[in-house]
DNA sequence: ACAATATGTAAAAAATTATATACATGAAGT
DNA sequence: ACTTCATGTATATAATTTTTTACATATTGT
């Protein structure tokens, strides 16, 4: 599963809530700073969960973190039956 | 890490969207049947990126899929030295 | 009754995400 | 120069997600 599909603002939403840290908004969702590091770099896809904690930190929308760029997607299996 | 902060209407969606298959859906975004049924059910997080896909194929956003029920959050840990 | 399809469940294995630990660098301040 | 802090990187391990395989049940159509 490619994981180069998803980018994010984390670095910038960091920076704006008053220069927060790693370490800090790592505290804040209860992950380690190892998982802020590899998220904010796109090292691979969070779970929605941690997704969702972020954004709750920022108090921002989902969608305002993250985003999926879906013209990177490989074809479709085409299978519809009918 | 808790799990049951996370809902979703994948089931509604899929009958919404002709009554498609948990299959045809996992054949669409390129996951098991599995892996449907386990989300749809809620037994854990996916990953940010099949729930992107999932929200795609039904041609909506993600908070139309999932929604995370934030006071179920445990209480957050305030001002850990390190 | 029979075959085909959709869903539920389970359990082990594979793959990926998250943690723990450690060390390096650069910037900021004293 | 020294210390402190924020970040980057790396590697091994733990934990969770996803796959694979298999079988059960109920439903629908022939």
């Amino acid at each position: 599963m490619s994981k180069d599909h998803i980018s994010n603002n984390i670095r910038k939403l960091r920076f704006f809530k008053d220069e927060m840290t790693q370490q800090a908004l790592a505290d804040e969702i209860g992950v380690t700073r190892q998982t802020i590091v590899a998220i904010e770099k796109g090292k691979y896809s969070p779970t929605l969960e941690i997704a969702y904690r972020i954004a709750h930190v920022f108090e921002v929308e989902l969608n305002e973190v993250f985003s999926y760029d879906h013209s990177k997607d490989k074809y479709k299996k085409r299978n519809q039956k009918k």
